[in-house]
RNA sequence: GGUGGGGUUCCCGAGCGGCCAAAGGGAACAGACUGUAAAUCUGUCGUCGUAAGACUUCGGUGGUUCAAAUCCACCCCCCACCA
């Protein structure tokens, strides 16, 4: 493939591309990329937010490139200054090796585990004598790592810095250093790590690494990063249902967002599906639900994205019960009145919650509204539903 | 080492002897509206209780008081400033 194409392919959904001119220098000389992409080693549960640069990586694979998922296990010990995390406890070997037994699972439903090679900082990082650190400190200066934003605005406010912290993107950019790095691929809060690479690379006589930012995805509530702690994210392992259901939820804006990021689709066909979109001739649920489709077949399969769509319908559209509903079984009497078997089921918290819940109205006892929560309910079987996502097979034995 | 400021319910944060299960905001949940959209509006948001009410909760342990998240003592933890 001609030099042109590629960086097309490159630059598609990217937020910046340091350098241009650099890359297809890089690419001028026919042979492989050598690609890095850090990956931190305490979370490696991954959503949708982590593969808009899992996707970037595998262009770079269909491209004939080279790429290396770097689990960040030493630098993990510092844990990226955001400010906010604390320095973190040192995991084990084997808790390395589990998180990247579980990264490598989900990793390789979109990367080729052929042309993936994975490996960890700790391997050079760790090797390093005090000596080496010390040379490594000496090549940055302190003014140039307060430039970093998140130490800025600490220093500003008089909030605490500690010095390890300054090493991070030292040692991010060694890692560059030691792999010689053509291409290292971040989200947009990663630019000052990354382009501590180019600068690092330098020092030690290398030639300076692109640097490829991708923007960060916006979670289900479309307004904050796509995180677990916020909980607004769609995970790689959830369910058919869930990841549906989810994809569901967003708003009609940021659809066009995950299409933008998460979709193969050309950008040709997005600009025109939205075209048909604003013209009335698509209804924006029908993107949407072409949108969670193509993110549950890249999971779970085509099938399951049928039946995931399926369910979803009979369960939303028409207001039926989903076919994994939890079943439960209780006692005619005091077990059997609303409140308590909500409660009991763990569909409800606590009876006082399942009191007020019925009292607001969100209880179908067999697709009927139901308002008493005291009276026990006699024996025989029920479809329980509470709230729209909540549901029970319920059993009353007599 | 010295000085000062803190630790409150899921989170942030007010309260500083009774009117406190504890303001306000966020998150979450429910209802209305819909396309289970989003936005918006309304409501709920410690446990038990039909209710009245009872019980547990404000870093920990003891104490003062008729009464403590609020006062005192000791302890644990966090932060800032000075050195």
């Amino acid at each position: 493939m001609n030099i042109d194409q590629q960086v097309r392919i490159i630059r598609r959904g990217i937020a910046d591309l340091i350098s241009e001119d650099d890359l297809r220098k890089k690419l001028a000389r026919d042979k492989p990329l050598r690609i890095k992409v850090g990956f931190d080693p305490t979370a490696p549960d991954l959503h949708l937010g982590h593969t808009v640069i899992i996707h970037k990586m595998r262009h770079f694979q269909e491209l004939g490139h080279e790429v290396t998922f770097l689990i960040g296990d030493f630098t993990g010990l510092i844990g990226d200054p955001t400010g906010r995390s604390e320095t973190r406890p040192a995991l084990t070997p084997e808790q390395i090796a589990a998180n990247a037994e579980t990264y490598k699972k989900q990793v390789f439903k979109i990367l080729d585990p052929a042309k993936t090679v994975v490996d960890f900082n700790s391997r050079w990082l760790g090797a390093l004598s005090p000596q080496d650190m010390i040379r490594l400190a000496s090549r940055c200066t302190l003014a140039r790592i307060l430039e970093r934003d998140d130490f800025a605005k600490r220093y500003r406010e008089e909030r605490p810095i500690a010095l390890h912290e300054l090493l991070y993107p030292l040692m991010q950019g060694y890692d560059s250093v030691a792999l010689k790095t053509d291409v290292e691929l971040g989200g947009t809060d990663q630019t000052f790590n990354l382009l501590m690479g180019r600068t690092l690379q330098s020092q030690y006589g290398q030639e300076p690494q692109c640097v490829l930012t991708l923007p960060l995805l916006e979670g289900l509530d479309g307004v904050r990063k796509m995180s677990k702690s916020y909980g607004n994210y769609i995970g790689i392992d959830e369910s058919p249902a869930d990841q549906f259901g989810k994809a569901m939820s967003i708003s009609d804006d940021l659809m066009w967002r995950y299409y933008e990021l998460l979709s193969s689709k050309t950008l040709e066909e997005i600009a025109d599906m939205r075209e048909r979109v604003a013209a009335g001739s698509l209804h924006p649920k029908r993107a949407k639900e072409e949108l969670a489709l193509e993110i549950v077949r890249r999971y779970h399969g085509d099938e399951a994205a049928r039946q995931a769509l399926e369910g979803f319908n009979a369960v939303f559209a028409k207001g039926g019960v989903p076919d994994d509903a939890p079943s439960f079984v209780c006692k005619a009497g005091e077990a059997s009145a609303p409140a308590v078997f909500l409660a009991d089921s763990g569909l409800a918290a606590s009876r006082g919650d399942a009191k007020r819940l019925v009292a607001q109205g969100s209880l179908a006892i067999n697709d009927e509204k139901w308002t008493d929560a005291l009276t026990p309910l006699p024996a025989g079987d029920y479809t329980v539903k509470l709230g729209k996502k909540r549901f029970l097979l319920l059993k009353v034995q007599g």
